[in-house]
DNA sequence: CCTTAAGTTGACGACCACCTCAACTTACTT
DNA sequence: AAGTAAGTTGAGGTGGTCGTCAACTTAAGG
């Protein structure tokens, strides 16, 4: 039943997937169709006849790109003997991502509504990251209000502050996030004014940063 | 010389800085022109008569309202006993207008090339936030490595976060601010990985941002 | 009034990105 | 070698924004 495709079509395929895996990675997850297509040597009506739209070919190029660097960098957190710096490792190597990939700062920032490979594979991290986050937060070394659901604002921030000065001083996303982390530390702890988002508040918005620019809210 | 300008036209002038007003606030900087000739009642043709663009509209219509928030905030800063106090009312206050005014968001954190007024209203105003970081410094209530030219970061973050937020927790910047500005203090201060930038790396960045959307460096 | 310069209009061309489809080309089967 | 289904093409429709301009309208002075 599954006849195989035609040489060329696979071909294609696989140009067009290797084509938008380079260009995602240069101009981010919003890069126009039409360039990956010249990029891959075929027309764009051939990219929306092998995949379909922006969300489907991003979720055929990018989840087990996502996946291994996602793992690998969870991995090494796990590998440090305090747990403090286990949360520090993942978050600093997450935002290194962002600063060397743009389709990884849109893949990890924000959520594409029919990319579902993409969106549980990012959902199944957060449970790893919830237990960093309790690990930290048992040794006491982590200040004890901060959540899981506040970890998107160092992305969403990081991402922003990368694709600003990228250009001109590649390193400066390091310097803000520290001071970020220094305010995580128990000692450094103050009052909070306001609740962590739900999770469910977390998802929303990032479908919001997912779709389409412009449109704030309604 | 100073012939006077026909009574329709200054009429239409003024209907157009009033929509434009109304406009940017709700929709930033980058709102399509056409809607505000549309919101004053009259054709794209005489915005860009009567205006000549987009900058020449914004140095027109934003200068005296930025000038007078900004100031106002930098007058409670400065009335504060406590310099941290302070400090922390003028970033929040900045944050606050950020998140209610999104033609604020952009106008602070942003530079457009041609707006001359706007940006020397924004340049003069370093100078206050200089004498505040000073104070705090002298006061040893802000950590040692901070500097002038941090403080664009929590604002392009704010501004981030704000715009994602908006609709479904407007409060939540506030939480993510508290951790930054919790990093801030001396006492929470680490070793930094990064120097700051220079005051030309930070003006160039705000060209980037105000220079259309996508091109990412070169 | 009536002239005329100032002002306004809105259709228009340019650009960019999306997505589609009828006509054409190709790979595979027999 | 030919038939045919699979695949590809690229022009073209859509939608949105920018910026322009020839033709029209109007304010204001004589």
């Amino acid at each position: 039943m599954e006849q195989p495709m035609r040489r060329d079509a696979r071909r294609n395929a696989e140009r067009l997937a290797t084509a938008a895996g380079q260009i995602f990675r240069e101009r981010g997850l919003d890069a126009p169709l039409e360039e990956i297509a010249k990029a891959a040597g075929v027309s764009a009506g051939t990219l929306y006849n092998r995949f379909g739209g922006r969300d489907a070919l991003i979720d055929a190029v990018m989840p087990d790109v996502v996946e291994a660097k996602v793992r690998a960098a969870m991995v090494r957190a796990e590998a440090e003997a305090d747990p403090w710096d286990g949360f520090v490792l993942y978050v600093t190597l997450l935002c290194e991502m962002q600063a060397t990939d743009l389709a990884m700062s849109d893949a990890v920032s924000r959520r594409y509504a029919d990319a579902k490979r993409l969106n549980e594979i990012c959902e199944a991290q957060m449970d790893g990251v919830r237990g960093l986050i309790a690990k930290a937060h048992a040794a006491g070394r982590l200040r004890a209000d901060f959540t899981a659901e506040d970890l998107p604002y160092l992305l969403w921030t990081t991402s922003t502050v990368v694709r600003a000065t990228a250009s001109r001083a590649p390193e400066a996303w390091r310097r803000a996030l520290t001071f970020t982390l220094d305010g995580l530390r128990p000692a450094a702890a103050h009052p909070l004014p306001a609740p962590p988002l739900t999770a469910e508040q977390v998802h929303a918005v990032m479908l919001d940063l997912g779709a389409k620019r412009s449109g704030q809210g309604r």
